[in-house]
DNA sequence: GTAAAATATTTGGTTATCATAATATATAAA
DNA sequence: TTTATATATTATGATAACCAAATATTTTAC
């Protein structure tokens, strides 16, 4: 058996691992992620097409920024934001498929 | 450009993908996670390799049974918890390539 | 049967997350 | 330079997640 008992430099991957995580663990978030694995969008259209309020939205894809799931850049007076990693896309279509047979159960989980 | 207004049908899928990301998005349950894909462990192993009360392993692991990650079985006066899918596997090590080269911008995160 | 060990569940307090609203900043247009 | 638009940040209150302790259940050993 592999070793179990972590080193504390071990303890802050986990951590890290778990906060990446995070990132997808909110509709919302995880809603601008599919939005932007179709294209750049601006923040005023991922404000219209989650119908979430402008400054949840900017929350949240600070949130994306920080976690490295987006990047932004400035044009004129947008700011277009994108997918940082096509590997995110990779992630979200494993994660559907082992859902796929489990989703009302998981949709009934009320633990935590 | 796709669709980007949800159905309420689709709503809920993505409320479901989120809660099973969220599954991934504590450290305990994360350890919990990684000790399992070396194979079969009781409670009482986990307990004793994540450090976490027995209170605390076993609520997670309901929570992680829930999502579909794990599954268990009675043998004897234990009960045995191993990964369900082995695709749970390639989502980790994914996440971990992504993370790579992001891991101390993720580790500073306050925001949310 | 009773006692002990393994696991599960519940409860209560603390902290973190989230949504909303308000405010601040930055860019562009006039 | 003033105004309008786009985006970011902060503050506050409500909710949910989390941990720890206590209790309940299940199984085995005696």
């Amino acid at each position: 058996m592999a070793q179990l008992k972590l080193q504390p430099e071990e303890v802050v991957q986990t951590e890290i691992y778990a906060k990446f995580f995070h990132g997808l663990s909110n509709p919302t978030r995880l809603r601008i992620v599919e939005i932007l694995l179709d294209g750049e969008k601006n923040v005023s259209q991922l404000v219209e097409a989650t119908g979430a309020t402008q400054s949840q939205v900017s929350n949240q894809l600070a949130c994306l920024k920080w976690c490295g799931y987006v990047t932004s850049r400035q044009e004129g007076k947008y700011v277009l934001y994108r997918i940082s990693d096509e590997r995110v896309r990779t992630i979200l279509q494993l994660a559907k498929s082992i859902v796929a047979d489990n989703a009302e159960h998981i949709r009934c989980c009320t633990r935590m």
